[in-house]
DNA sequence: AAATTGCTTGACCTAATGGTCAATAACGCT
DNA sequence: AGCGTTATTGACCATTAGGTCAAGCAATTT
């Protein structure tokens, strides 16, 4: 065994503690926020002492950053390839689809995100300004110049993000809601046909478009 | 001065305290969520002694719930008067503007509430089962109706009230991202004309309809 | 076998939490 | 003026919070 490999198998079992810390935590802060949640909540769904937990995140900040990071980075996915010569239908309804299966499959980072931005966003301004607001603003352009190419009604660009960030969101933040409104238990896996029909159809249609032949 | 004058005079006084903490309390609990804002915080903010909080309500709880019935109760206002005859463009179109103008004017009250949903609405299952949901059934009923007189598109009723709350409130709820994003300070007042421009064309339209004139 | 290293933990610390209580202050009433 | 009720508060209590620490444990290195 080289002394590479050693190193990567004491690294490897760093990570994987780490890793179930971080799961517990990404679990209790969104369930309960970061004030309801505490380090010793967080050490025993983890399994371990809650000293263990301190002896890899310095503090309870460190940890939530990490548990924020760790989600923040695969969030905003989707409408990456979109270039202007795209079909606007069909980016924007694989976009909204794979926004409400997130919500349908991964509600709790969403809900993490939410209370996060809820509580003004103290850990997470510096992210929004460097990755966030760029990546935002290219997106704006791009609607804005299907807009410009006559591909879709003119709409401010911001507002219709914000639209379908609300309307997909919606289902993973205020699930104790839609359920209980809806007399249901848990969410099944064919809601997100029927919630992406609605829901893709009504902003599809918004901005004059019909929805694309596949869904 | 009558009895009755004499009581209502006390009266007067003790829900003048109440209103005054209730009005701390339910500025820092949706600051800060339920664990997040402390009863000697919200003393301090309601400018009286800690104890004296918890003169006039029992325990934590019972000043959060008594927060949360004030809110819920001017909450779902709007959409109350609307008959299937009516025009849905111009239903949808105040409703949808109203609820924008609460998000921009009072974002305190939405968040709250998104914040105790956030948590499993604990509090608030009871109130939902019995008034909210009745409610919901009612307008859900009323757009099925509108479906049926082929005066909008077919949509799932719930997922269209649901698009409509999703996409009013995120001006509240998530008002620290709007405003990074657009790199703003504050909302001003034109921004509830721009929101709305944008916001109930995509779903007016989106259900098939054209934006009323007076828009 | 011994020593160095990193991992795990119970015991402990201080500060802050929600909540109680008895003493005091303010008030209207006779 | 004096009484009784209501309002107000500082002092206090038990519990829990986040965080520290030193001692023990496991594993690798030499």
């Amino acid at each position: 065994m080289t002394i590479r490999e050693k190193q990567n198998k004491k690294e490897v079992t760093r990570l994987k503690n780490q890793q179930l810390i971080l799961a517990a935590a990404e679990k209790l802060f969104s369930q309960s926020g970061y004030d309801g949640a505490s380090m010793s909540m967080i050490a025993s769904e983890a399994g371990v002492a809650k000293a263990n937990v301190l002896y890899y995140f310095k503090n309870k900040d460190n940890l939530y950053e990490e548990v924020l990071n760790g989600i923040v980075e695969t969030w905003n996915i989707g409408l990456d390839n979109a270039s202007v010569d795209d079909d606007p239908a069909q980016v924007l309804y694989r976009y909204i689809r794979s926004k409400i299966a997130l919500s349908i499959h991964q509600p709790m980072q969403s809900r993490l995100f939410a209370s996060e931005i809820l509580r003004g966003a103290p850990s997470l301004q510096d992210y929004m300004r460097d990755k966030n607001r760029p990546w935002f603003r290219a997106k704006c352009q791009l609607l804005q110049a299907w807009i410009d190419a006559g591909k879709i009604d003119a709409v401010h660009p911001a507002h219709l993000l914000f639209t379908i960030w609300a309307s997909t969101q919606y289902y993973a933040d205020f699930q104790a809601e839609v359920l209980l409104l809806q007399n249901k238990l848990e969410y099944e896996e064919r809601d997100i046909d029927e919630i992406t029909a609605s829901v893709a159809k009504i902003i599809i249609n918004g901005v004059g478009l019909a929805m694309p032949e596949q869904a």
